[in-house]
DNA sequence: AAATAAATACCCACTGTTGGGTAGATAAAT
DNA sequence: ATTTATCTACCCAACAGTGGGTATTTATTT
């Protein structure tokens, strides 16, 4: 373990957390913080101008989302290690960000004090931190993309799924689409068997839950 | 303004918000923190034992949110003064708390120190201070309700509107309710009427938008 | 006492949906 | 060459929703 201070930057359109993270980190003084900013934006050229060891994120912030930044400042610095702080641990936030930014650790804003110390201490030796919760939403997030690709519903279904929810009738869609009624009706049957709904209501919501629409 | 100093209770499931509100209040000698915990539930008995001038309650908190243990809070001790804290404002949160629980100020945790202070200073005067965010909620939140109440559907209709959304045939609420299936098609005709639709999509996503689910 | 609103109920024709099938044409994968 | 997936299409009975009415009872408001 080297003796060198770990340079940290905090972004978070909330002052409060900011402040909050640094006072956490009261007495560790492995860690300095060089960098904090309200704004995701400006982020990047502070980064510029000083470099960081690990820059811990917000996800969910107004202008450039954590994902964003994060692929952003991995393409520029690709030494930064980044570290992801959010309110809630969507599952699909979180894959999209170990996709597109390759971060290295997922945390929870409920964190204490030892927890965050421990996650960038291991950040920093190059290993990786993801909080149980996280993790737990991470198989969830697979689960359900499992049950959609199960689902296989072809790109015509998925059209009328939209004229569906579009409150078109058999009919008006089979004109639309040049296609006989019963052709209609039988997407229809196909649609209901492989989502597993019956009934338009459960249909558009399952639509919406599965971003169909 | 007196001289004594005015005694803070926080509470907010993210210890890094407690710690982040601590840190804005620094160098402000006028206020002590007496008590932090981040459990909802925990709040009351520690108010009991220490007493505090303001309580800085976040709104959503698992287990209590903050509407709730505002309003035990003001039951138990009607002079303390509450502050409620919430990361979006939701309109209709933020009226649901000054209707029940009567709390003095409502603000956003993008706040910063110098608007901190100047709440927690107008509070304790016996003022009252909301955030302009809240405040732009708030005013939408009270159209909306008009809106609803210019289309007047009566307690049955909502009724009927939840049940629909359930995807109960006509049928099956008339037998729940027990009433006639004619019944049933006169207030399905009139919620159209009333709520400017047809088709059940479109009255589900009014519903929805309307708050009446 | 009269007017209004809400909830109830009926008639009924027309239109649309659902669910049980079967099956041919075409393209892609094995 | 054969299997599989997708899109197409038909038959059709049973069921459900829509929209055009009218009308009675009860409670509330004026």
């Amino acid at each position: 373990m080297s003796n060198k201070k770990i340079i940290l930057g905090i972004v978070d359109d909330h002052q409060i957390v900011i402040e909050g993270l640094k006072s956490l980190l009261h007495g560790h003084d492995q860690f300095e913080v060089a960098i904090e900013c309200t704004h995701p934006l400006e982020m990047i050229s502070l980064i510029e101008k000083k470099s960081i060891d690990i820059l811990l994120t917000d996800v969910m912030m107004p202008g450039l989302n954590g994902a964003e930044l994060s692929k952003a400042v991995h393409q520029k610095f690709p030494q930064i290690k980044i570290l992801a702080l959010s309110m809630s641990g969507q599952g699909n936030l979180v894959n999209q960000m170990i996709d597109d930014a390759d971060i290295s650790g997922y945390v929870l804003k409920n964190i204490g004090k030892h927890e965050l110390v421990k996650a960038l201490e291991k950040i920093s030796n190059g290993g990786i931190y993801f909080s149980e919760e996280v993790l737990l939403e991470m198989t969830r997030a697979s689960e359900r993309k499992k049950e959609n690709t199960e689902a296989r519903l072809t790109a015509r279904e998925i059209e009328i799924i939209q004229l569906i929810e579009k409150e078109l009738t058999n009919k008006q869609m089979a004109e639309r689409l040049f296609l006989s009624e019963r052709t209609i009706e039988t997407h229809r049957k196909n649609i209901f068997r492989k989502t597993n709904t019956s009934g338009i209501i459960a249909l558009v919501k399952y639509a919406y839950e599965h971003r169909l629409i």
